[in-house]
This record gives C-alpha cells, structure tokens and sequence, in this order.
DNA sequence: AAGTGACCCAACCGCCCGGCA
DNA sequence: GTGCCGGGCGGTTGGGTCACT
C-alpha cells in the first residue's frame, strides 16, 4: 500500500516562503535549535510540515550558507567529485562548506550538465559521447573553443574553461536573485561586519555537513559574555525582525537599479 | 514593446535508512 | 525480529526571470 505522509497536509501552507514565515523560523531556531523537526513548525507557529521548514533552514536560512555563484574552482572541483561519487549530492556538497546539496544538485543540472554535454562529454560516465550511427557528430567538434584538460586521476575532465554561456555572463546573478531575506543576512553580514559562518563552525554542530543536531544553547558560552558573537548575531537577527518591512524594502531599493 | 522560448532555482515528492520501542 | 517514525537524500516540477526575435 501506499506509503503515509510525512505530515498531514490538511491545512498546511505550501510553495514559497514568505518574509514572515522565514522570520519566524529563524528565530524559533535561533532561540531554540532544533531537536525535532515534526515539532518545529508546531512551536514557531507556522503551517508548514516539519520537513518544510526543514529544507528551507537547510537550503536557505543557515546562517553559514555561502551566497552568490560557484566559481570555476568549484565547478571544476564537483564535476570531479561527481567522477567518483555519482549523484551523491550531499557527499559532494559536504566538500563544499556552506554550499548545499540543492544548490549543487540545481548548478549540476542546469549548467555543468549541459556544458559537458556541449564538450562531448557524457555527465554521467564522464566519459567522450560515442556517436550513434546516423547521429549528427557536433558535440566534440566543439572542444576547440574550449580548453579542457581530460583525463584526470578518474579519467574526469579537469580545468575546463569553456567559452562564456549565456549565464556566465551574468558574473553577479546570484547576489542579483537574492530575495528579501537573503539580503537581509547578507546587509547583516555587512552591517555587524559579524561572520556567521565562522560563526556556526565555531558553535553549532556540525553546521558544515548540513547536520540538523544544531543547537544554539550549546554554542552559548557565558563566559564570553556580551563579546560573544553568537549572542551578537541573536541580537541582531531580533532587531532585524522587528523591522518594518516597509522600511526593509526602501533600503534596499538603491541596490536593485 | 510584445511574444516566446530557454533557463534557473526554490520547493515538493517519495523512497530509503537508521534509531528506537 | 518487527514495525513505526523522523530525518536524509535524490529526482522532479512549476513559476519567475531573462534573452532573443
């Protein structure tokens, strides 16, 4: 028989996150940690199912996340990975601190798929496309606008600088998309010049491998008083959900012309 | 300027696995 | 040993945005 539900769905919000809801879930969390996720939209007072809220910490809300586009390196670093580990995303993302598995997974699919397949190159045995009979051979031709070091250790195609796709034109389209409550952790990040990230790895377990035993009681360290940047980050991430919205936006204006 | 297709990515779905009673 | 539950993971999708005509 079918399998159940994670959740009952009755009455529950789907689809994108509002600001609101992003506010509540990241306080909640930051106040609270998280010790099960079923209870987490319960008790932050949202009407999402645990794993909702779950992926949207996860994907998006952790502070430790590392925002804009992969650069070469790291492209170069996950086709790779993806040489040894197949479509282990999470095992790849976990080489990748502040990167997650989505965000690995959707830059494969979108872009370094298509741009080893542009080479000649399989995506998944890495391997040159053999032509089928019959089939237009145009793919490998197309290596001589590129530069691509084949044959790794793996046999993986390494340092490849292909020329510009349409979306590397785009050097700034990741911080072009942030929404709302990215640049509200980004402006953070700038405004109390505090490093989250530094901050998770110092604190929060295990914030590197996306681990969700993360628990901001146990990063508090009292003896570090009202230095201590976690305490500051709290502080702010309080102040910052008490802004107006209205004013949030006005901000923020100048930066989207 | 408007229409259309391609692209990107956040979010969902459902299966799998490990822990626990 | 077995079944249940929650979390983790990979695949997929839908809607917004962008680029091109």
């Amino acid at each position: 028989m079918g399998r159940q539900p994670c959740c009952d769905k009755v009455g529950l919000k789907r689809g994108p996150w509002t600001i609101e809801e992003d506010h509540k879930l990241m306080n909640f969390i930051l106040n609270n940690g998280i010790h099960c996720w079923r209870t987490v939209p319960k008790l932050a007072g949202l009407l999402r199912c645990g794993k909702s809220c779950r992926l949207r910490w996860i994907n998006y809300l952790r502070p430790d996340l590392k925002r804009g586009a992969l650069s070469e390196a790291e492209e170069d670093q996950i086709i790779q990975l993806h040489a040894r580990l197949g479509n282990r995303w999470s095992k790849i993302a976990s080489y990748f601190p502040g990167r997650t598995d989505n965000e690995i997974k959707n830059h494969w699919n979108t872009r370094i798929k298509k741009r080893l397949k542009h080479l000649g190159l399989d995506p998944v045995s890495h391997k040159p496309i053999v032509q089928q009979e019959g089939e237009e051979k145009t793919e490998t031709t197309q290596t001589s606008s590129s530069s691509i070091h084949q044959e790794g250790s793996f046999g993986v195609p390494v340092m490849i600088t292909e020329k510009h796709t349409q979306n590397d034109e785009k050097p700034n389209e990741g911080a072009m998309k942030l929404d709302e409550t990215t640049d509200l952790l980004c402006d953070y990040d700038e405004m109390v010049g505090f490093d989250v990230g530094l901050w998770m790895n110092q604190g929060a377990t295990n914030s590197h491998s996306c681990s969700t035993s993360f628990s901001l009681e146990e990063s508090l360290n009292p003896s570090m008083g009202e230095s201590n940047p976690i305490q500051q980050w709290v502080d702010c991430v309080d102040s910052m959900l008490s802004w107006d919205e209205e004013l949030f936006f006005l901000k923020n204006y100048p930066i989207n012309q």
